[in-house]
Parts: structure tokens; sequence; C-alpha cells
DNA sequence: GCAAAAAATATTGTCAACAATTTTATCCAG
DNA sequence: CTGGATAAAATTGTTGACAATATTTTTTGC
């Protein structure tokens, strides 16, 4: 069962739990199904290109089929699903360029983000930046590579929270949960980790603790010109040379 | 009639087309309805509050209620309508906070598209955009007003395009279908028009001929700041001085 | 045995009836 | 009249049965 059904293993977690009231808590149920899907997917546990069928999807977490479908829907919105006619939902596999476009829009905002961010910081969230990175360098020095990378992911996101634009944060927040779909479908297979830098991480609190605006999102674009870095973005699948491939 | 059901005068245009073949034309059906209430919002038909309801709406675009809802579910999704449980859909009413942070999202995302554009736009399109700036011109001198307004927005869409990032412009694509929601709800009273500033973009354009692609990222933020200057964003609804309202 | 056709199965898509909730209208006491 | 309870209507939410399509398996002709 467990080599049957893949997906069911890997969208683990607390069972959903039943509605409460008739109605109200519905949504919430809604929401916590999304949230599983999402988080299941920024944890690596999703690879892209994986099925995600209606009926094993809706019996796993309890729920009618149609509930699950509007699901389906809702992450097909934010670009973590593919849905085809009549084929079903997978989960979403980004082409190269798309990737280089995400990775892009991921500087352009965090770059906005950080620029935001050098006037009205303050040194109460300066504290609270540093013991997150703290804690980032503890759990991947103790070899804790799930939890290194949720502290990492949620950096970018405390950043974005902390610079008050919620337009911002919500087009990052999208893009974060997209990121492990390109790293997945493109890391470079010689490459041990890829993942950010945490040195970076810490220059850019130093530089935005000094006022420095413009250092720090200087700092944040290369920082994710690095990760790019780390991935194989070279050719798009579609035109792959196959008698390259097979030698001669 | 007209008077009891004023959305069904609003959003008008042609007849929403029978399927043809069984199935496989009915998503192109749920996506027309969805670009012809997108398309109401962007020609200022559709004010912010406006009751989105069900029955009646499936009825003139002639489909069952639940495809309708599927559109409705996609449009709040794109932040353009509001949806509360059991309550119905209502086109949104973006806060002042909100529409502040939407006018600064678009400072970093329209920022960054002309500085992409400053390195690889070429002759023909500055022709092509110099095109519909003086057709632009031309609607706005005859009092076309609405013709004006698409055409305006056309030149934000088409820079976007035109920079090649999918993931900036699909974002984009949600700010500038949301902008006329903040202007509908903001515009100065006192202010005969709220629109964009047409020699802005000719001077935008002048300088991404020039290839300075910094001056016409300064240019763009201008030219946003002065969009939101026309408008009323002083206190929120929540936040409102009813004694300052009524004298005393 | 193999490829194409056909049947069987599995999966997704749609709809209409029903349930739950909110909104509006009605009624009645004070 | 007014305010509040009650009933009626309108509106949204859900579900399960069925239709349409895709996928897999079996059969058939060579």
């Amino acid at each position: 069962m467990s080599a049957a059904k893949p997906t069911h293993d890997v969208i683990a977690g607390a069972p959903a739990e039943a509605a409460q009231s008739k109605r109200g808590r519905l949504i919430r149920q809604e929401d916590e199904i999304f949230e599983r899907i999402q988080q299941a997917i920024l944890d690596h546990r999703l690879p892209p290109g994986t099925k995600l069928k209606e009926v094993p999807l809706a019996e796993l977490f309890g729920v009618t089929r149609g509930l699950l479908r509007k699901v389906l829907t809702r992450l097909a919105h934010a670009r973590l699903v593919e849905q085809r006619p009549n084929r079903g939902a997978m989960v979403a596999s980004p082409s190269v360029s798309e990737s280089r476009d995400l990775f892009a829009a991921r500087r352009a905002i965090e770059g906005a983000i950080v620029g935001i961010l050098g006037t009205r910081i303050n040194a109460t969230q300066i504290k609270g930046l540093r013991r997150m990175i703290e804690r980032e360098q503890n759990a991947y020095a103790k070899g804790e590579m799930r939890a290194g990378l949720k502290l990492s992911i949620d950096f970018h996101r405390v950043l974005a929270q902390m610079a008050g634009n919620s337009v911002l944060s919500g087009f990052l927040e999208e893009l974060l949960t997209r990121t492990p779909l390109v790293i997945l479908a493109y890391r470079d297979t010689r490459a041990t980790t890829t993942r950010c830098d945490c040195n970076d991480h810490g220059a850019i609190i130093d530089a935005l603790e000094t006022g420095d605006a413009e250092e720090a999102a200087r700092i944040m674009q290369e920082h994710l010109e690095a990760l790019e870095g780390q991935l194989n973005l070279r050719e798009d699948g579609s035109t792959t040379d196959l008698a390259a491939v097979f030698g001669s």
C-alpha cells in the first residue's frame, strides 16, 4: 500500500478534524487542506508532476470530492497545481523560463521589501531576525535539513511581513511556495544541497541595522542570484536534444 | 427593470454563446464570463460593493449557477470580489491601506519592468508604444474617456509583456484590474478626472529610447505617485471620526 | 506475437434537488 | 407608531447521482 499510494503517505500529519458546527467551520476545513498540501510542497515532500487524484485525496482528508475539488482549484490559481480539462490535477512543473522569471520577480519584490524596511525597521525586529538566523544555522549545523529549510523560508516571509505591505507580502508568499518546485525540478544533481546561504541573511540584517537600505537590497538580490545559480536552468525540457543525451 | 436590476445592465455586451461541443468549450465559457466581469471592472462600470447574486448573473450569462459560482471564486482569488460565507459575493472594496500597498506594489513591479526593458527594448517596440500613446491622447482629446482609459491601461500592460517576465506581468495584470476599484472608492470628488497623465507615458518611452533604464524607472514611479496623489487616501473607513463628520 | 480496435474500468465534470443560512416581511404588544 | 419576536422569502452551500471523458485492459485480425 505504501508503494502503491505514495501520495497518501507524503501528505501526512494529523487528520483533518470533522466539522463541529454544521456550517462555518467548513471553510476552515477547506483552508486546512489547502495549507497541508501547500506545506507538503514547501517541505519538498511533493515533487513536481505528482498526480493528485480527487477520490483518494478526498478520502485521505475525510471530505467530499466536491470540497477537495475546490481546494485543487485554489491551488491551481496559486500556480502550485496544474489542472488540465478532464485529465485532473498535478503538482506544477515550472518550465525553465517560468523559473527564471520567478527568481527575477523575487529579486524585484524582495528588493523592494528590503528597501521599505530600511526606513522603518526597529531594534526589536532586528533582534528577532537575528534569533531566527541563529536557529537556522543551528538546524543546518545539526543536520536538520527540513527544520533549517523551514526557518530559511520563514526569514524571507517575516521580512515581507515586517515591511507591512500586504500586497507585496501576498505575492511573495506565492513565490516562496513555488520556489521548492523549481528547486526540485532543476537542482544540480552534483550539488549536495540546494538552499539559502545563512551568511547572506546575516549580512542583510547588518545592512538594515546600519540603515543602508540600498546595500541591503543589493545583498538580497545577490543572495537570490546565488540561489538561482545553484540550479541547472540552462535548457528547456521541450528543446532537450535526445541525440546528445544518448551519446553520439 | 432597469432600475430594479442595475447589475444586469452594467455587465453588458454580447450574450455568452451556448457551448457547441458537449465539453471542452465549456472552460472557455467560464473564462469568457470571468473576463467580461473583469472588463466591467476595468471600465469603471462595476463600482466597489456591488452585490453579485448568483441566480440573476447565471441567468444573464445563460449558464448554471454552479458554473457562475466557480467564476465568482476565481474572481475572489484575484481579489476583485469579496466572498463572505453565506452572504454572497460583492465587488471588492479596497481599504485605504490596501490601496496604498497596491500602489507601492505597482511602483516596485513596474519599476522593475521598466528596468528590464531598458536593456532589451527595440526600435519596433518603441514605435508601437508611441502609436499607442498617440491614440490615447486622441481619445482623451475627443472626450472619449472610456477608450482613453482602456488605452492607458493597455500601455502599462504592454510594457509588462514586452519585458517578457510572465510572473511579473501576471502580478501586474492583477494590480491593473484592481486599480479602478481603488480609483472609484477614493477619487477626490473635487477632481474632474482621475487618470494617467499621457505625457508621463511619453517621457518613459523617451528615456527607454535613450537606453536610460534608471531614468525610465524613476519617471514610472513618479507617474504612479502622481496617480495615487489624485486620490483621497487620507483616512481609513474604520477610523472615520463621526464627530468630525457632523461638525463639532 | 503484435498492433489496432473494442470493451471495461477509472476519473473527472455537471447538474438538480435539497439543506442551511441570511434577509426581508409580517405581526403584535406596549 | 416603535421594537422586537415570528414567519416567509430569498439566497447561498452541499451532496449524490449521473454524464462525459480519459485510461487501462481485453479482444480480435493478421
